[in-house]
DNA sequence: CCTTCCTTGTTACACTATTCACAATCGGTG
DNA sequence: CACCGATTGTGAATAGTGTAACAAGGAAGG
């Protein structure tokens, strides 16, 4: 049960599992086999159950796992059990954007504040949100619970930025910029960047 | 050079490392050595030899890489030296921000066409563009040259959506919603997932 | 022209990840 | 209550990836 001893491939998968089993939830499933996760997710049921033995053994030989407790099981094990409260800075065309997403809050992250290094967006309004200068980082992360900032500001300002909520005291970032951040050992980055998606995809496009 | 004998995880590495050349480029550096480079992304020196060796010997020993034509070589290995141009499916929030993102065009990426499978929107007007019903999808790539589909409609209808794309000759697939799609042999999808990243990024930031 | 210093390309090795295969065992059935 | 089909959990085998180490060779300086 130790983090250190679990690959990150696989923390990287359990979200898929989550995604599969809320989808057989819906469909009326209440006993699921790990054949069953795999073909939903395109993947062999034996990496499944090898992924969940890392973290201990949750099914039945011969019937397979009951989906309601595997559910919470890997909630628990993600840290899912509780909201996650996020700052977001950069409220440009993209933060605005991702202010607006609806896709977040269902799952438990909400963003609670919205900032940005320059002066002309501070005091304005974003939706719901004043903009906030960043001085009022840590004001946030210790008064507001908030560890997760989200990233969304030009590429020449990023690692600035992220040195700032890193200082902060902010322990995981999702940067959209098109940077490889540097962060000290400890602190969590996910980068999301549809560019690079774009450009490896090309490869295999080309000269057809 | 053949495609199949060079692992996925180093084609995916390439645009990582047209950006680092880029940023090197605009600080005016005109010769590079792996290790320089392994230093804007915080990997080994040999890893980056490594990748490239895939693909043939672009280096000097005792001197390193001439910038100009590696950035040359590695922008025609992923096929970047022409441009891409992308349908989009799914004018909802989501939808009109990717149109409205600036970050795909400067790289050769260029959305032409926009398409939803709703009624209602078929018709309207998202930025230039007007959006098309499904059924003129195959005059798109046939008469545009278009062979990447954006996808951005709600889960239930993307895998409905995946399918007419490829159908209807799209090779590759950028998809923002949150399925695992499935797609015939030979399609390229890459996914575009932050809550999948926020969900993995959790597991390290619990209990502390 | 020789020496010294670098840096590549590559081979060998260590490490990580995935798949296979099977013993253990559960629930249902006759 | 014994048998049967199903499915888990896991150790061993295989496949894949990253790192280290070094010979080969270029550049620069005396």
């Amino acid at each position: 049960m130790q983090s250190s001893e679990v690959p990150e491939v696989v923390v990287l998968r359990l979200p898929l599992y989550i995604r599969a089993l809320l989808q057989l939830q819906r469909e009326g499933v209440g006993v699921v086999s790990s054949q069953q996760i795999g073909e939903r997710l395109h993947m062999t049921p034996a990496q499944i159950r090898k992924d969940l033995s890392y973290f201990g053994k949750f099914g039945k030989q011969g019937r397979g796992y009951c989906l309601r407790v595997l559910l919470d099981e890997l909630r628990d094990i993600l840290g899912l059990t509780t909201d996650w409260p996020a700052c977001l800075v950069g409220v440009g065309r993209l933060g605005r954007a991702i202010i607006n997403y609806t896709g977040f809050a269902p799952e438990g992250f909400t963003i609670v504040a919205a900032f940005d290094s320059s002066e002309g967006q501070v005091g304005t309004s974003v939706g719901e949100f004043t903009v906030r200068p960043m001085s009022e980082l840590s004001d946030v992360v210790n008064n507001m619970g908030v560890s997760i900032g989200i990233v969304a500001v030009p590429s020449e300002q990023a690692q600035t930025v992220i040195d700032q909520l890193v200082d902060n005291g902010i322990k995981g970032i999702l940067n959209y910029a098109p940077i490889a951040p540097y962060v000290p050992e400890g602190i969590v980055v996910r980068n999301i960047d549809p560019v690079l998606s774009l450009q490896s995809m090309t490869f295999y496009l080309k000269d057809r």
